[in-house]
DNA sequence: ATTGTAATTAAGAATAATTCTCATTAAGGA
DNA sequence: TCCTTAATGAGAATTATTCTTAATTACAAT
């Protein structure tokens, strides 16, 4: 089943991209807000699309879960003041190498790590 | 508003207790099979208690959500063949240290660590 | 450019998951 | 044992997501 760039496919995209990270209900708040008649189901179906081609990628923080578009390998770091969720790169962290390890007799071969605190702005 | 101490309250706890690791559905489904007429709300309500009361967590995986007890601080790692979770202890993994610490200019007070791979048993 | 076809859409119905309502029950302090 | 009020069961209500269907549209072939 070959896949059309359809202008919503682009809509739902582009909005995730431009939000850098956003949940699936201020993602549809976003694109209604600019678009009048783009059905919800529409926008469903391009996350299960766009996810599908991993061109998003949903990420699971404590609180809310957010989407966002898929680039270079990063971690997050979410402020509990404000909310803001900050992107961090793998070499500002303790490096576990990015191959297959042994970790307590397991084969590991993804690792994802969650950061938690207060932001720079929030600090001041 | 003080907490009652009610049997259908143990009966949510105990079950998560008793699974480790597991799905509202499966909880659902488990404390049904076993107690005819407690109600849906009630095994909400007491998620939402339990977790309030910090007797209970959420734990955000690739793919499913899971409930568990709260224990000594651990981390999990989710076999992407059979699906199992296995809790590994900080002692397993390269030390962040558990104090607040700088990290890419932010202040770094909690750090949550998700592995994935294949398991030992799955590995045979 | 025109046509054919199959994927995509809008709109609303359907489903699934969670929360709310409220009369009744029961925990636990007095 | 009695009183107060939190908690419960049952089902209604709400929310989030998926499904259905006729109409539209992307795009490959002509």
């Amino acid at each position: 089943m070959l896949r059309r760039n359809t202008n919503q496919r682009h809509i739902v995209y582009d909005a995730i991209e431009k939000a850098g990270h956003i949940s699936v209900e201020h993602l549809i708040e976003e694109i209604q807000k600019n678009y009048d008649n783009i059905s919800l189901a529409t926008i469903y179906r391009n996350i299960t699309f766009l996810t599908e081609e991993g061109k998003i990628k949903k990420v699971k923080l404590n609180d809310i879960d957010v989407l966002e578009t898929v680039k270079n390998k990063h971690y997050h770091f979410t402020c509990k003041v404000c909310g803001n969720i900050i992107d961090v790169l793998p070499d500002k962290l303790p490096n576990f190498g990015n191959h297959e390890m042994m970790i307590d007799n397991q084969k590991v071969d993804e690792i994802d790590i969650n950061l938690y605190g207060i932001c720079e702005k929030c600090q001041k």
